[in-house]
DNA sequence: TTGTAAGCGTTATCAT
DNA sequence: ATGATAACGCTTACAA
């Protein structure tokens, strides 16, 4: 229409009186039409600080100030500034606040992107306690998960560096993480699923994997078993020294000799990997008569090879897993297992990083967890409940 | 530091020549304080747009609509300043482009208060493909659990007017839901597992919950079962009617008469609830023969209710549940269970959230899946291999 | 093709 | 106790 106006008048010819008017017209247009725009294209009904305070009749600083619960605003004001928000329906736009303040009530978690290992019931549970515990502490989770073409870095980065999060919970520390180099350098305090072996300032809390996986390897020697296979993960992960350390350190006390033909290795730990690994365990001249798993989940591959094979899953062999999935009660025989305390871990984990995003130097930086050993058939043979040992 | 010298003053005793030293030092100190917090808290290694556009030679807004990939940038420009970004590590402050743009490349999640309920592994297995989903169109996922005793619709309001999010995950539609007149109220594109059960122009994927409990009631009166019980959830989801409504057609198609008192209510879906449910069950005068249950928690306690009584699952009840948890593959008999494409779900709904916040009309709006029988031993009782029919 | 300037909704600084 | 003003880092008219 204004395109209109403007042809029309350039057909009539222009005077500097006409001029004028298409400049007056021109200038009332542009006010307006950003108001109009706004009307029509912006979430209508979302209330602003401006909005309360036009509302309230007091300035947008101190309506601002009044919300935080600052303590140097009258508390008459203080309350009919609420009841002016209450009315309006206002919530902060969080964007603004955390963009002002260089601060965001979030904490930020990175899924691989492999869809398989989502699917981990471990990564479930573990993220579940997680998110309930950021709630508590009035924290969201943003969760992203990195494309599949993407470095691997450059996913925490951008996450980092966008200013949504104050913080970051990591998974799966490995020995040299680069991840928790790059975060301490950006200044964005992190919480570690397990230790990267080296003292990087970073907190985290893990569980003693070479206590779990020695306890695991005694019950099976006090078992009578003599030849133990164990399946363990890649070598980059911090804790799989761990576990092979809990594994000889408990043959030698038993005075077993230690017999690398039974130690191997997957690359991935998945149920897969696991039924791999362990045809070939099978197939050794002398195989073994029992197996410790690097995860419940590989235990569960192990305890189909087993059965593929027409044996008994802790009659002829028996099978440990580690991570103690709420899954591996109903798996047929039930597994015995070296458990984690995953809820808690996840519960301390944000615990950890929001204390630290507080700036809480006295909050513990960093734990070790005893993890237990649940006895279940796949390792009895027997219909008896399962129980609990150390 | 500062401290002590307080203390060391104290004790000294005060001179008003000490004192005037104190007031500079403090001076001083509040002075330079500021700038030292800032070098130590705010993130030093940031880059900005600024920073990026001094480093390269050109201005802010070039600098922007290069790296937006807008086309009224030289091509030689554009990559001098690629270059220029990619040495500083920029990345983008997504705080200040959504509040600028209005826009948020994230969706909104928000689990209930109740951890038991976010263990439940549908949650998780649902959330899994969502966030999976997500990241594949670009997208995080931002998760938020509503404190305990906060009112939930407040808790997504919240969400919605943070300004964070771009559209918002729904799960377990109600009846008169009122989360989606609220959301589509503040303009948030929402996508709903489940159907409200009337036309809010909301987009929705639904399983067909009538013709998956109508295959699992055939299944059983194919067995011979003619005494089936039937275990429903509250009232106030759409798909119990659903439900219903399938187990009556079924057993009207064969003629066998509906009997009211097989026919029971839980109040809560889980384990527990199932389990109380079945008992009472069983101690009917005649107990059925069979059960169908709401969901594969429910037909968990269900099974255990029914081993507790000393009968065999499969045998003497069967049992069939609703969801397809991986998890019922383990269970011990395996569970016969209508299976919803838990992943596909979750999958389409981002792509719909995706696709309204996009403007994306030709998307299809709302969509009904057909559930699938699994048949495994609950149900059949014998000890072949689990099947999957219709 | 590039630059200038305004503004998104907050909070922080500094007057008053 | 309250308010004016200036940021925070980005996008987008509009001007040049």
């Amino acid at each position: 229409m204004f395109l209109l106006l403007i042809l029309k008048f350039l057909i009539c010819g222009l005077t500097s009186e006409t001029f004028r008017t298409i400049l007056s017209v021109s200038e009332t247009f542009r006010k307006t039409l950003p108001a109009i725009q706004r009307k029509l294209t912006s979430h209508p009904m979302t209330a602003t600080l401006k909005d309360v305070a036009r509302q309230s009749g007091y300035s947008v600083t101190t309506v601002s100030r009044a919300l935080n619960g600052h303590d140097d605003v009258n508390e008459e004001t203080r309350s009919r500034i609420r009841a002016a928000a209450e009315a309006l329906d206002y919530s902060p736009n969080l964007n603004a606040r955390q963009l002002q303040t260089r601060r965001a009530q979030s904490l930020g978690f990175i899924i691989p992107a492999e869809a398989q290992r989502l699917k981990e019931p471990f990564f479930m549970e573990f993220l579940s306690a997680v998110a309930s515990e950021a709630a508590q502490h009035d924290y969201s989770i943003l969760l992203s998960a990195h494309a599949p073409d993407a470095q691997e870095e450059d996913a925490y980065r951008h996450l980092a560096q966008s200013g949504r999060i104050g913080g970051m919970i990591l998974m799966r520390a490995r020995r040299h993480d680069p991840r928790v180099a790059m975060l301490t350098g950006l200044n964005i305090p992190c919480a570690l699923f397990g230790r990267t072996g080296r003292d990087d300032g970073c907190a985290w809390i893990d569980v003693d994997g070479q206590a779990g996986v020695h306890a695991a390897a005694q019950h099976l020697l006090a078992l009578g078993h003599s030849r133990i296979g164990h399946i363990l993960g890649p070598d980059q992960y911090h804790f799989v020294g761990e576990r092979q350390a809990g594994y000889a350190s408990a043959l030698a006390a038993a005075r077993v000799p230690l017999e690398p033909d039974l130690i191997i290795t997957v690359e991935h730990m998945t149920e897969r990997d696991g039924y791999a690994a362990t045809r070939r365990l099978l197939e050794l001249g002398r195989p073994p008569s029992a197996l410790i798993a690097v995860t419940d989940l590989v235990a569960m591959g192990a305890m189909r090879a087993v059965q593929d094979a027409g044996l008994r899953v802790g009659k002829d062999v028996a099978v440990v897993g580690f991570d103690g999935l709420s899954l591996t009660a109903y798996t047929s025989p039930p597994l015995t297992t070296v458990a984690q305390p995953t809820e808690e871990i996840g519960r301390k984990l944000v615990a950890m990083a929001v204390a630290q995003i507080a700036g809480d130097e006295s909050f513990p930086k960093n734990e070790l967890l005893i993890p237990r050993l649940i006895v279940r058939e796949s390792s009895t043979g027997d219909q008896s409940k399962g129980q609990v040992l150390l």
